[in-house]
DNA sequence: CTTACCATGTAAGGCGTTACATGATTCA
DNA sequence: TGAATCATGTAACGCCTTACATGGTAAG
């Protein structure tokens, strides 16, 4: 213990609200998850399958299906990982943020090179909002549907604060630049 | 091109600014940068002498310490690489936040745990704010000794925006499931 | 004199991505 | 019929951290 390995955290997280394929639960990693967390299919597979052989999720073939699908369930052995893992305190919590990297050594790029970071890092962030406020609307109607849905409503929350901050951070940044120019 | 390595950039980066040994490399990613970038000597090291042997950097012996110092200074090429990196867009942003992680998975977990991590989440913040406060005082004190500050200054400014952003969720958060208990 | 910090490095191993390989199915 | 998407997986490789190994120096 004390060792958990992310990746395998995160997958039985998602077989704890359902069972899913390898597939199903990349996708739910690129639309919900990714705001905080991601992982490839190269890291997925095989993980699914070290869960089945240590006994902490199992695998089966859809029937109901013609595709090739592989279905997953968490086991109860499963759930008691995860809720230990849940337990523990957070290790670290990590940014890699190489929009900031660069505009710390803007000095030696020019103005006009860090002023075209800032921009297309608020760009991206202005295009991503409207996903999470959307999200955020969708949530809190249904909120008392499932008690699980105020977990994921906070984390919906958390995007958009950080994102709405980060918007003013350009603006402040992009002033800052230009009534210092040159 | 296009596959430079971000720990090149980043100690040519901060050789730009002055020469400095691996230590202080070290030292300068563990105060300066922490907050959206870090690296172990495990990684510093060798790319120092990687470095050295692509032309990108030099390495001379202190000859005025006592210590076994080797001190790297910037080439002219390797200016010139690090120009190019920085020019260069941005290739992604990335956050991994087992905080969020964990929070997502609460319905699991129950609301005093979840409850609890978002407060560890938030002393951690408490308690390093001020010293990104710190900071943006002295920063902008100074701001016209030298070009590169207010580049400094605008990482710290993006520090200071997304950390109250997180006190703001925490409160947020807490309320929610405070209120929304049990 | 001993603790903390300065200072450099290597080896093993973990963790993950990218690229590759394959093939079915759905929809326009 | 061809493109997009569904679906699973492996192999190679890259990058980094952790733990180890070593020793000097400053300060109390």
């Amino acid at each position: 213990m004390a060792n958990e390995k992310k990746i395998d955290c995160v997958i039985l997280g998602l077989l704890s609200h359902e069972d899913l394929t390898g597939y199903e639960i990349k996708k739910r990693m690129d639309t919900t998850l990714k705001y905080f967390w991601s992982a490839s299919y190269g890291s997925i597979y095989p993980a699914l399958n070290d869960l089945v052989a240590r006994g902490l999720a199992t695998k089966r073939e859809d029937m109901g299906s013609r595709r090739n699908k592989l279905i997953y369930t968490i086991t109860d052995d499963g759930r008691d990982y995860l809720k230990k893992w849940l337990t523990l305190p957070v290790e670290k919590d990590e940014l890699r943020y190489e929009t900031l990297l660069k505009l710390f050594f803007g000095n030696e790029q020019g103005i006009e090179n860090a002023l075209s970071h800032i921009e297309s890092f608020g760009k991206k962030i202005e295009k991503e909002l409207p996903y999470l406020l959307h999200a955020e609307t969708l949530l809190n109607n249904c909120l008392n549907e499932n008690t699980a849905h105020k977990y994921y409503l906070l984390t919906v929350m958390f995007g958009i604060k950080t994102y709405r901050a980060y918007l003013e951070w350009c603006q402040d940044a992009q002033k800052l630049l230009e009534d210092n120019g040159g």
